[in-house]
DNA sequence: AGGCGCTTGTGAACTCGTGCACAAATCGCG
DNA sequence: CGCGATTTGTGCACGAGTTCACAAGCGCCT
């Protein structure tokens, strides 16, 4: 799946690997393309119209195609995208052809829940090692995986080619495991921890905050309430995220 | 700017709550300042500026005085912001003045860890019921609260003034939980469900989808890979949330 | 073979967000 | 009391992202 251009109309030249350099608008999007597509194949459908994808996948028709335009063309004017084809072509796109190691750090609370996560598996990533700083913890099977010392997070990520670690310790440790994350040669981070890491230039940082996303959530009561109060009842739908 | 308040230096002029109609991208790095800010309170300073604030929520300090300047005039040149008055002042656009009660509906992995989560509470929620489907978890108590059945939700969402849910079911009944929760008055749902929901005009959803943050950083890792064998070692940090 | 309806791919206008650069404001000090 | 050091607030230009609208392409049906 990996790799099916043979020089086609539009398709990549030779061993060029072609780095079509997409927004990052559009990358944020493409998992969730994916995730619509799968669906869709697994309702059996063999093809699918920018109209129909778009609206699975909750966006504007215009923008589906234009950022589907930018991996190349491969959709059918008159008959919309061949599915299986779009698949791999997002996959490839996203680095999914190869099933990338993933380093859990921190195994509490939080953790745990991760590390029994199917999804994780399902779309892509594999978890290769768990590591906490407490003792009691380590040694613990979870998942089919025993939880190890932190201490031998460079040995097993090189080891293991681990990439990305994912931090879900508390705030207060999330710095010190996100250096010694890249000190093992993760170069990029998922972080769950509400702080802000610094990193050195080439490691990428992403983070999810519930609270964040929950007082976002409360700026919009806070508005919706206020509004009530107005005569023009105006609403908005979906938040961006 | 919108509205300069008329009335006292820094006070919400009276009754009327202004609503400077900030833009969404500000909205989104509001708590991230605030979470900055009270780091800050706690090491003693009582006034911060515009450049230590930006570092310390890792951003532009631009950006953030242009982010700053949409609430109002709250800081003094030539000192910085008064650490304070600006919490209040961001709490207060948040609609945090008020704590939101919040239902947190599928208790099994992820809602275990959310439920358990302190976060919620330290940052102006509160967890007020937990909902699950499955009899057997129903009357489970966690972390002081029962869980209860699913069915009570409209009772409870009443009498609790729930404006705020929480999805952790599993994707193939998040839909049903969102009309739900719509039903019993929820007007923001926050969705950890790997899905699409469709909800009426004047309902906000976020989703916080942990395999599609995995799967950016994977695009990032695949771009990086590649740009290893080129010979300009281009490389960019944290990448956009 | 030719025309017709459907759908993609994209140019162009537009909106939104970012960051520079600087004037205006404030403080502290001589 | 005025001056210089400092820091905010913002006008402006630029870039990124979105949406419209439509020509180009494709398959099907006659
Ligand atoms: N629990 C949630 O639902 C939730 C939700 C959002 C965010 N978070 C955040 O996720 C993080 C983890 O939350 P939690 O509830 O699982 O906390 P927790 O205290 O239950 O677990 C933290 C784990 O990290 C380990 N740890 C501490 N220091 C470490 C270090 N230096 N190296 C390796 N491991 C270390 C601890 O031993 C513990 O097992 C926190 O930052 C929290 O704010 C949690
Ligand atoms: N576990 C994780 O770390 C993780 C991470 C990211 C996303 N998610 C997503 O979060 C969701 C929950 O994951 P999980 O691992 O906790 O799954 P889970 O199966 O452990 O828990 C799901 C819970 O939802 C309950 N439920 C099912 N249908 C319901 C209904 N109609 N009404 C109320 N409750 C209902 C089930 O009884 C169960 O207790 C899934 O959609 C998953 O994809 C989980």
């Amino acid at each position: 799946m990996s790799q099916h251009r043979p020089t086609g109309p539009n398709g990549r030249p030779g061993g060029v690997p072609a780095l079509p350099d997409l927004p990052e608008a559009t990358v944020a999007r493409l998992p969730e393309y994916l995730r619509a597509l799968h669906h869709i194949a697994e309702t059996g459908n063999d093809t699918i119209s920018s109209e129909g994808l778009a609206a699975a996948a909750g966006v504007n028709s215009a923008k589906l195609r234009k950022d589907l335009s930018h991996l190349g063309s491969y959709g059918t004017r008159g008959v919309g995208y061949d599915v299986a084809l779009l698949i791999d072509q997002i996959e490839f796109t996203l680095g999914l052809d190869q099933r990338r190691a993933v380093a859990l750090v921190g195994v509490g609370n939080l953790g745990h829940a991760l590390a029994g996560y199917a999804g994780f598996a399902s779309r892509g990533f594999r978890i290769a090692a768990l590591f906490d700083a407490d003792q009691a913890r380590v040694g613990e099977p979870i998942n089919g995986l025993d939880v190890r010392h932190i201490s031998e997070l460079a040995e097993v990520a090189a080891a293991e080619s681990i990439a990305i670690g994912v931090i879900a310790t508390p705030a207060a440790a999330a710095q010190d495991v996100a250096d010694a994350l890249v000190a093992a040669g993760v170069t990029s981070i998922l972080n769950f921890a509400p702080c802000v890491l610094s990193v050195p230039e080439g490691v990428d940082v992403r983070k999810v905050d519930l609270a964040i996303e929950l007082q976002i959530l409360s700026f919009h009561e806070h508005r919706k309430s206020a509004l009530t109060s107005l005569p023009g009842g105006l609403a908005e739908e979906a938040v961006g995220t």
